[in-house]
RNA sequence: GGCCAGAUAGCUCAGUCGGUAGAGCAAAGGACUGAAAAUCCUUGUGUCGGUGGUUCGAUUCCAGCUCUGGCCA
């Protein structure tokens, strides 16, 4: 048990796409002396600025941001990486007497902070590459043959169409020679933490969709379309790249190809954004102790300033 | 005005040789350990356009009605 007095508190607001985390957490740092972190897989990239509904660079510059315009989009980021990176910012914030507040909407980033990560081998390219070759080859349902010899409980715990999965349990497998299910079986550290979690959640899913639409043709004014054009000259990506595979700018891309036209273009998009709410608003569901607050609500600010001045004592 | 083709799930459409129907997408619920804005699993009752007729029984066949698209005047 560590001493109350000086364990470091850290406060999250969370919640799905387009319920106004961002907003939300700029107008707190009016009024505290806070510092973000965010915890979204698709900010960390340069260059993606509009898709992503990334802060505007004069406010990032006013209000002290981490995470964000960290890696080029032909890169790639990790849940791992993200808590190692969240864990010495916490310790650095701290250091300078300034609040920590986490925000954003990547939930298995939240979940590899809050719960850990065991001790698994980085993602390997030339393992990947040789992966990818197989399963053009052969069959996914090779593959998961293969980790059925190698890896039984894995394979039970996986769908056989579960293709991301597969493919990770085997390549844990060949860098280690130990199969995922027994790295999964050594105890795991806990961080020296006391968490306070906020969500803003949608007191019914259609206001949600609502925005989610709304922001969509914003951001598309405000020229999302040439960002992805950009982004294609200047980069060597394609739609394999986990920064082509987020929502609005996978859909995009395709468009581009001529896949289908702007109309079919926008239903996809925010087809995907509903999606991708509704997968973050499972996992809001699933942890308990967090404080939920009406995405709706005129007084968010006020009403979360309160909470957060009394566990700061 | 005439002829033809349509009208079935939120959308796009299959289908029922007459026994009240099913795909894709959307949507909802769930899973989630270094690509997670990813990857994957589960879930299909809907006046089968309205009215009448034939029939034991019509969404299916017939008639005329409404609407939509096309062609001809």
């Amino acid at each position: 048990m560590s001493s109350s007095a000086n364990t470091i508190k850290v406060f999250s607001l969370l919640g799905p796409t387009a319920s106004g985390k961002t907003n939300l957490a700029l107008q707190l740092a009016e009024h505290l002396p806070i510092e973000i972190i965010s915890m979204d897989s698709a900010m960390v990239y340069r260059h993606m600025n509009i898709g992503t509904g990334k802060p505007d660079s004069a406010i990032l510059q006013r209000t002290p941001h981490h995470l964000i315009d960290i890696i080029e989009p032909d890169a790639s980021y990790s849940a791992a990486k993200f808590r190692t990176d969240a864990v010495k910012l916490i310790h650095a914030i701290h250091a300078r007497g300034k609040v920590v507040l986490i925000v954003g909407g990547t939930m298995l980033y939240f979940k590899a902070l809050l719960m850990g990560l065991h001790d698994l081998p980085k993602a390997n390219a030339a393992i990947r590459q040789k992966l990818a070759q197989q399963l053009k080859d052969k069959s996914l349902a090779y593959l998961y043959d293969q980790l059925k010899i190698s890896d039984p409980p894995t394979a039970a715990r996986l769908h056989v169409n579960d293709k991301q999965r597969i493919l990770r349990a085997l390549e844990v497998y060949q860098l280690t020679g130990k199969p995922l299910s027994e790295h999964l079986q050594q105890p795991i550290s806990t961080l020296p933490f006391k968490f306070f979690h906020f969500a803003l959640m949608p007191s019914v899913r259609l206001n949600l969709h609502q925005r989610i639409e709304k922001r969509f043709t914003e951001m598309l004014q405000l020229g999302f379309i040439d960002e992805v054009i950009s982004l294609r000259k200047h980069y060597s990506l394609n739609l394999d790249h986990p920064a082509m595979r987020a929502v609005g700018y996978r859909q995009i891309w395709q468009y581009l190809d001529g896949q289908f036209d702007k109309v079919t273009m926008i239903a996809r998009a925010t087809a995907a954004t509903r999606q991708l709410a509704k997968r973050q608003l499972t996992w809001l569901r699933h942890f308990d102790a967090i404080t939920s607050l009406p995405m709706e609500a005129e007084d968010l600010r006020v009403q979360l300033l309160k909470r957060i001045e009394k566990v700061s004592g």
